[in-house]
DNA sequence: ACTTTTGCTTGCATAATACAAGTAATAACG
DNA sequence: CGTTATTACTTGTATTATGCAAGCAAAAGT
């Protein structure tokens, strides 16, 4: 793979990268709701393609956003976590999110508004730190005895 | 159209709309660069076709992100401009570009780095205050003389 | 041993985007 | 007034991205 940027302008070039139906559907699927490994993915709600999640997945490491590992008492699984680079988008994601809580409900109802929404719209600066330190925590989990 | 949602995550509706190569691309160049006519965007450096910035014209009209108006002077242009739902996403392109600078100068060395970039990294906040008060601005001027 | 699970790949269908050309309605110019 | 240029598109075709179904090898479970 090799992008190609359209153009020297920030905006457009982090389109370039992420710009498409699936790279932040998947970071935030990590990111939010712990998913590591290839069935976690397929077993989502949004339901991709197994072929696309692997092309995408590929696209991600190479980009530096996602580092796979092996646990040493599963010789099956392997796991996919976010790299720093990732985690910085996690203000983008809560973003999109503010946004969609605010204008896309009239279109889309059924939108969930649980906990996590009310904190997000009330507090963004906490549910960032709050996702962020929880998710950090797991992968210092996982790292400590992946090989 | 009619946008199909994959599921109830707030996160991926937002994507379900904007998460495309091109959607984002037209709010930015709107936004921050001046573009108002179908022109304007043809001779962007991004060089969208003209068939795919019509369509995506209309997606964002759909959506209710961008409104038409011609100017009583002009009958040839039509002047396209962004709603109160689409300055609201403001914040998700600015924190685009503040990963993009952070990130993508590594693999994309040309990325522009000029006053705007350096205000944007410094104090996000005053960076969106400014340009969204000049895109209001230029905004009632237009529709001030617009029919 | 046999079956199931996991992490993929392959083949084919459809949708999104790209490129080139053409068109109708103005507007500008001689 | 007639000719040319500009603007905002559309149409046709090629290429790329995504979607769906099936298959497959390695590991795990029974």
């Amino acid at each position: 793979m090799e992008t190609k940027y359209r153009c020297n302008c920030p905006f457009t070039s982090a389109l370039d990268v992420l710009g498409d139906k699936w790279m932040l559907v998947i970071i935030k699927q990590m990111l939010l709701e712990n998913k590591e490994t290839f069935k976690d993915f397929t077993e989502s709600d949004e339901a991709i393609a197994t072929n696309i999640l692997s092309s995408k997945l590929k696209q991600l490491e190479e980009y530096g956003l996602v580092t796979k590992s092996k646990l040493p008492n599963n010789k099956k699984s392997i796991y996919y976590h976010l790299t720093d680079k990732a985690l910085d988008l996690t203000p983008v994601i809560l973003e999109l999110g503010i946004w969609s809580d605010k204008h896309l409900r009239e279109a889309h109802p059924t939108i969930v508004d649980d906990d996590g929404m009310q904190l997000l719209r009330t507090d963004k600066a906490e549910f960032g730190r709050v996702i962020e330190g929880k998710y950090r925590e797991k992968l210092a989990a996982i790292m400590a005895i992946s090989h």
